[in-house]
DNA sequence: ACCTGAACACCGTTCAAGT
DNA sequence: ACCTGAACACCGTTCAAGT
């Protein structure tokens, strides 16, 4: 079964397997050392295909935005409101799918070229209904950042059951100082990441949709 | 100049070498055994004051949050939207000031005390105006996400310059096919982040102040 | 209680050398 | 061109032992 002189292995496979290692083990468990080893590699080969960890970790980043349906979402005949609720929606999911590969995205810029074309899909829709494009830079910049920092605190809150399971639970707590907070937990609120879109949407002038 | 018998060192001591070590190398160069050289110590002994180095990086973020004036954005004499804006942009500053800390909030869970207050005075913001609990917790969960996404762009983009120092610089660029990214960049727009601010706040509602 | 010393099982990256 | 082997300078964390 040992197979021939080895040919050669893609850039796609190194990511494919880093993301194999970040799903079992956690983020901080995926190393060139330990890719390489899964794919039957020296460490030092890694370099030929990436320059450091970090060209790795950007990589990775792109295959999770690379997954996004940029048609969809530039198809004229639907409502640009109703796209951008799905491609939002839909990148959510996509790093939903991945915890813990959003802080990645805080460790190095966004220029990979699925995440640029994102933002350009972004600017087109909003000009496509007639926004000054200096509007809609701001609208695009609103809307990465708000996209952004719900999928990172989802993320964040995930780690954090994550780890509570496997903690002591304390016999008690105590008295809490924060009487709203733990008011509006209990109202639940499980479409809070739509609704601060639409009111987001709301506030830019973007038309309201049946 | 010797010391008498050391006595110890505090959680705080601690959190301020790790930010001096932030500061100089990068956060990646912040650790546990470099942390403990720069305060004399053995790094066992680091594990008196935190658990784990995860538990030595929540210190940090926590720090940074409880520079905010939170005393004064819970000032009912002021319009409610006039101190969120002050609020929103301190935490901003105050990230700016530590670029690469970002990283660590999306690292772990924000339930520090100064994370959690900073979310119990949003909600106090939002209500005293009249607004529901269940309106208030969604404006406050788009508020942090909106304005922690910001921040990571920002960290982001922060450290995507300091690498394009010392890249060299290439001879040629691909013709770009993102051309309304790079007209939107040209308009500059420095006021981006309080202008995304204000629009979702109009999103929700909130009265214009004057 | 707080700290040290030694050890375990790892890292990212570089360099000379092989084919 | 792609890969190996050996090495450098590190990591986080644990454990037994000292005072």
């Amino acid at each position: 079964m040992k197979p021939g002189p080895r040919r050669s292995i893609s850039q796609a496979d190194i990511v494919d397997a880093a993301f194999e290692i970040f799903e079992e083990k956690g983020g901080d468990a995926v190393s060139i050392r330990g890719v390489a080893a899964r794919l039957g590699l020296t460490p030092t080969a890694m370099y030929t295909y990436f320059t450091s960890k970090n060209a790795l970790q950007r990589a990775m980043v792109e295959q999770v935005f690379s997954g996004l349906d940029l048609a969809a979402a530039s198809d004229p005949s639907v409502a640009w409101r109703t796209r951008l609720r799905t491609l939002a929606a839909d990148l959510r999911a996509r790093f939903a799918e991945h915890p813990g590969a959003v802080v990645l995205v805080a460790s190095g810029p966004l220029d990979g070229r699925q995440a640029l074309t994102f933002g350009e899909t972004l600017l087109e829709g909003f000009t496509s209904g007639g926004m000054p494009l200096a509007d809609a830079a701001r609208a695009t910049a609103a809307v990465r950042a708000y996209v952004l920092g719900a999928i990172t605190l989802d993320a964040a809150a995930a780690g954090a059951d994550a780890e509570a399971a496997d903690a002591p639970s304390p016999l008690w707590t105590e008295a809490t100082q924060h009487p709203l907070t733990e008011a509006a937990e209990l109202l639940g609120g499980d479409d809070a990441f739509a609704t601060g879109l639409d009111r987001l949407l709301d506030g830019f002038g973007l038309p309201p949709v049946a």
